[in-house]
DNA sequence: AAACTTACTGAACAGTGTTTAGTAAACCAA
DNA sequence: TTGGTTTACTAAACACTGTTCAGTAAGTTT
């Protein structure tokens, strides 16, 4: 039947039409100050129209957010391309604060808001963020393989490298570190220390 | 004159009245689900009269967060007793972390909510805030004197350390770890086991 | 051509932060 | 004590939010 294979094409395009615009408007002014009215004024339908599309709010968030991890994975699959462990880890470290220093709304979506994951459903919009996490551990398997690095448990070497570079990005991107009174250059070649700090401290 | 004496008294009263309950319903029910309305429910005045008190929503949560800051100062001022440098650093991350696993939605709004901190003003409200980061500067500066701490910069070090618990806490209270199929038990251990390792690392 | 299905929308509901005009009580000066 | 002024408060409105639902018009099938 081609006009039912055309009218789900329709479906997938218009859906994906909605995502686009929320993801370009979340980007741009932040999640919380971009409403339904919004995106349907954006896209020239009415606001109901996205409801057919969409559960609620969450349910377009929990899309963009997987969109999002699609794009971080791809990042590290670009820069994070050494075939040394350790070097690789340094890879992804940095690739991970750069991705969050660059795209700060974006990250602020995918690590700090509070909507999603909450149900326990919707697995696989976070499918996505698990290949994140995934990329990491594979690479961390690998470190700790040879005894590279000075942890001995490989989910604690994650959460624990994971923690410093989300800590780093998500004070900086909450300006919590204006605490410190220093100037933003300052800030952010601080951030640069840190991480290189650490990496050299987690090694064996 | 004792008439404005005791107006000025009352006011202070009211306010406190306003910020307390608000306190109260930011940590049993979060930031954002407290409306104003609400506040003024509970305290059995009409919504308009926080307005006499607080120029806007933001400005009840700088002193709410005033208040959040003391009370972490508090807990940093009883627990972290120790003479040694390094062992107080100790004592200090780790309140740190149990204050914010043990009060998430206090945490929220002192580190992971948007709102502050984008105007330059509010400098009283923020003092706590300061004298909180001034304690983490202050051991680290008897740490770096002595040469314990395996950072070159004092500022750096405040950073790194700062990131790191609020890496572990925040991904932890955002249920990111999540993505780590642990048990909660699980995640709570290994947070302990990552301090723990952390602060074997940065000695010198 | 009639019946049915689909895609969409206008209007409403209940909530939000915030402002303003108005009121009643408290206070002060005569 | 009276009259005027200041203070403390509020009802109602404004402009927004996410979300739902009855209704419509076009597309599809019989």
């Amino acid at each position: 039947m081609g006009i039912a294979d055309r009218k789900e094409r329709e479906k997938l395009e218009m859906k994906r039409l909605i995502m686009e615009a929320a993801m370009r408007m979340f980007v741009e002014e932040g999640y919380e100050k971009t409403s339904i009215r919004n995106i349907a004024d954006k896209i020239e339908y009415s606001p109901a129209t996205i409801y057919l599309y969409y559960k609620d709010k969450d349910d377009l968030l929990y899309d963009v957010q997987g969109q999002a991890f699609e794009q971080l994975l791809r990042t590290f699959r670009e820069k994070a391309v050494s075939k040394s462990p350790l070097k690789k880890l340094e890879q992804i470290s940095k690739a991970y604060v750069q991705f969050g220093l660059e795209h700060p709304d974006l990250y602020d979506l995918m690590f700090i808001i509070r909507a999603p994951m909450n149900k326990v459903e919707k697995e696989e919009a976070w499918l996505n963020g698990e290949g994140c996490f995934q990329f990491l551990l594979d690479c961390l398997e690998d470190c700790t393989a040879q005894k590279l690095l000075r942890f001995r448990d490989k989910m604690v070497a994650a959460l624990s490298i994971w923690s410093m570079v989300h800590g780093l990005v998500a004070l900086n991107v909450r300006c919590r570190f204006k605490v410190m009174k220093m100037e933003e250059d300052g800030v952010r070649h601080a951030i640069d220390t840190a991480i290189e700090d650490y990496l050299k401290m987690i090694k064996n």
